[in-house]
DNA sequence: CAAAAAACGTTGGACACCCCAACGAAGATC
DNA sequence: GATCTTCGTTGGGGTGTCCAACGTTTTTTG
């Protein structure tokens, strides 16, 4: 016995985690590429689609939306902004608020992102058979889903 | 037709690259949570087992083994070093190289880590049942791996 | 054997994504 | 009218990944 548990590298190389952060990186990677066109990146897409969701839409609302950080929200609209993909305007009735909307060249670069990030996507399963696709990202919603602490009672 | 494309926010939140980065920030998280008590994190992990995985070495190897990038590695190595951990001489037969050595204190902490970071890979597929587990431990190695390029002939 | 090429560890820098604290301006609440 | 909250903005921190360059030492090569 005393078998050397040698291969320790190779168990981490196993773990969820370890396994989890390279297929996001190489996904990362793919969605970064195929976006490079654009000039844009994920976060973009994303705001980029919630605008194009809930109308015109405060910054606010749109980082509750998304997720993002209003201090990241800020740097991603003034790129969407500068490329003329959405307009922020001032609020009349909330001096407060800039009113984001989408533009027309952005409806149009939110369908070329959509496919661009379908493609790269499907490069990224593309180890996987069409069945083993679907079975995986059903699993990996319920493990992306942190519901903290289920039943403490 | 032209049925309201409406969700376009929920079509990125679908997408494997989405799913994954959320994921494997979870993850992250919980290693980072998990290893906050030895003050060590992720890379540190790693780097650690391969030192007691393929005996004493130099840096260089370690960083081809591990896939981390060798100024990485210089500050993963000062960390562990500095935690007498692992062991950083010059290597008589190669002026070049730093033999890297795990101490006494470096194995068992390996041994705490190794633990640690089971219990929260468990935590992180909280969700799953064992046998979907495996089946989503197996499909995601799969597509971890990049093998860029299959058959180009 | 001398010269060129390669490998080693190190430093400096960059990028992507994530998160928190504080501020002035403006609106909501009491 | 004073307080409290929300809004956009600025400043900062932290993790993981990656590239370029340098001086030193070893290896390869002409």
């Amino acid at each position: 016995m005393t078998e050397p548990h040698e291969p320790a590298l190779d168990r981490i190389r196993a773990l969820p985690s370890w396994l989890l952060n390279r297929a996001a990186g190489r996904g990362r990677r793919l969605l970064g590429e195929a976006f490079a066109h654009e000039g844009l990146r994920m976060p973009h897409h994303a705001v980029l689609a919630a605008v194009a969701d809930i109308g015109p839409v405060a910054q606010a609302a749109l980082g509750r939306e998304t997720g993002f950080d209003p201090k990241d929200m800020v740097g991603i609209l003034n790129d969407l902004q500068r490329a003329r993909l959405v307009t922020r305007t001032p609020d009349p009735d909330d001096r407060r608020k800039n009113v984001i909307a989408l533009t027309a060249e952005g409806r149009s670069c939110l369908g070329r992102l959509a496919q661009l990030g379908d493609e790269a996507n499907r490069a990224l399963l593309a180890a996987l058979t069409p069945a083993e696709r679907e079975q995986f990202v059903a699993l990996l919603a319920r493990v992306a889903e942190e519901r903290e602490e289920g039943p403490v009672a």
